[in-house]
DNA sequence: TAGGTTTATGCAAACGTTTGTCTTTTTAGT
DNA sequence: ACTAAAAAGACAAACGTTTGCATAAACCTA
């Protein structure tokens, strides 16, 4: 430290900070000597000292892929904006994993936890320390139903219900979908707003219509054989995931059958490639990085108030329908 | 803490750390009354005494995107398997942030700081504090050449030469290139690889089949269509990015050119979506995942070796050549 | 039982800040 | 010039660990 230099003790740390009872003349004198000995600030000990580390933790399944990474943007960027460093960790969807990186965030003495659920995950039990302990916690994307605590999640429901409304208006009347695991919020909600669209608009519902997979392209084309492979074939699909219906698509093209004409397509979650495609995709688009700078700022939020016991909030954001040639009627 | 609870001080802190003068009973009370109080170590307060943080700073350009996220993962799972957290900053390809946030890693005082460099960075003065605290740092994919600094990259010569070389060999003559800015390294490095790989099998170098973009989808669409308009179209195009040559494709399939067998097409970065067009294409893999780990060995054996000032090293990946349908002329 | 080990624990300093309080110096008001 | 008030700075405690050293208890061995 660069106090000896000098002649003082703690004087040096407020004139670092700034502080008002400090002579401009000495205020200078420390700055100036601080880039001369290239004086490093110990953020460990003030955090320590301060009992704030600056520190947002965030928990993701896994980091790579588009929308994860996606989100972690929006998260990185308005938290360095707000002064917080960001840790982050992959539960690699295993509940076990969960639970070790949630006791590393607090070890680390994170001043909030951002988590978006493993698959397996079905209970809150490795949560309720972070919970005893007041920290805030915001939970986004893969959430835990029913449970009283923040979240930041996007209406898988009205994305679904948006793009099958879309694709009445543009005149289809048998409307397939290819369905996610039931087990899954997301999907189960895009599905019910498949559902609802439907009915909303006089379309009879045919179970033969719906086709459950695992969402993968290859699902999306063995769906599409079994789709075009019936008496009376859909005159659209509508997909809870773009690859599956990237996987339709390659069907239909290798069939000479026209998108849109002949059949329309439109996917979920607006991925890179569905721009690339040709003709492009019509997908929902999912707010990855809104929801990134929304859960950081619930986060925020939380910390403001950290007094009076915060009632946990619960954002949902609005999917975007981003209409592209694969369902364009004109 | 849960020393008054008991009767002792620091034996706490080594009961807890099992050290081996610790009575086992008193041991076992320790632990058994920390489950009850649910004690919570504070990680800062030990790396403050102890001067080790366990804190690994990661700085990319951006999180989002297909490359450094996949970095990111293998980072991520090789760091934590080492007991190391890891805490993120993005440059947003801005030499400014860039400056920034080394020094909010600085004072975070992390162990080391894995680098990938923005865009428009040509000089090291903001990592010489770096340097001069002998704190490990590795540069990973875009580093700045000829400087005596530990880095891993991999050989995007080599990737560009086998690409070619597999062009030739599936038959291919006439092969275009889409090169990328040719400041950059890896674009610079692609071209010769593209052009010693002609060399080398004897093929004429026609200075109309190298395109120079910026490597975006239209500007592939835009390439494609000024290549066919020579009075000798390629037979092939071997394209820096996946983006631009998926343009490409779309141009060929726009206008009935058959893919691989009038025009083959290669890309680099194997992309997600290589694997969902029509034709598949052949890519480039840049080994992400690896990258990330082996950034991460890079710095455990810089730590280890501390002492003995370190030598940097460079490790080169090699990249692997994926072949798929649109390259393949059986 | 004294002397020597071993084993188990306590003491206190240290890591680098921040901050409440107390002291000194300066300024100003009459 | 004397006092009150304001300004600038110093002292020391505190944050929660770790760790070298000292101490106390227990166990041997002769």
């Amino acid at each position: 430290m660069a106090k000896e230099l000098n002649i003082s003790v703690s004087t040096v740390s407020r004139a670092l900070n700034n502080h008002t009872s400090i002579s401009e003349s000495t205020r200078k004198r420390v700055w100036q000597l601080a880039k001369e000995v290239n004086y490093q600030p110990n953020h460990l000990a003030a955090a320590l000292r301060k009992g704030r580390s600056n520190l947002l933790g965030v928990m993701v399944p896994h980091i790579e892929g588009h929308f994860f990474s996606s989100v972690m943007h929006g998260i990185e960027t308005v938290a360095s904006k707000s002064g917080f460093n960001i840790m982050i960790c992959q539960s690699n969807e295993n509940v076990a994993n969960e639970r070790k990186n949630i006791e590393s965030l607090m070890n680390a003495q994170v001043e909030g936890i951002l988590v978006s659920l493993a698959r397996n995950t079905h209970d809150f039990k490795h949560f309720d320390k972070v919970d005893n302990l007041a920290i805030p916690l915001v939970f986004f994307d893969r959430v835990l139903e029913g449970l009283n605590v923040s979240s930041v999640i996007i209406d898988d429901y009205l994305g679904a219900y948006q793009a099958v409304t879309h694709l009445i208006e543009q005149g289809c009347q048998r409307i397939a979908h290819f369905a996610g695991p039931q087990h899954l919020n997301i999907y189960k909600n895009r599905h019910r707003g498949y559902l609802d669209a439907l009915r909303a608009h006089g379309l009879p519902l045919d179970e033969q219509l719906v086709y459950t997979c695992d969402m993968r392209t290859e699902d999306g084309t063995e769906g599409m054989e079994k789709l075009l492979a019936l008496d009376v074939p859909p005159d659209a699909v509508f997909s809870s995931s773009d690859f599956s219906i990237v996987g339709a698509m390659q069907v239909l093209k290798a069939r000479q059958i026209r998108v849109p004409q002949d059949i329309a397509l439109v996917g979920f979650s607006n991925e890179t490639f569905t721009s690339l495609t040709e003709p492009r995709l019509t997908s929902v688009d999912q707010r990855c990085e809104q929801m990134g700078q929304s859960a950081v700022k619930l986060f925020l939020e939380m910390l403001e108030d950290r007094s009076g016991s915060f009632s946990p909030r619960r954002i949902v954001l609005q999917p975007e329908l981003l209409v592209r040639e694969s369902s364009l009627r004109t």
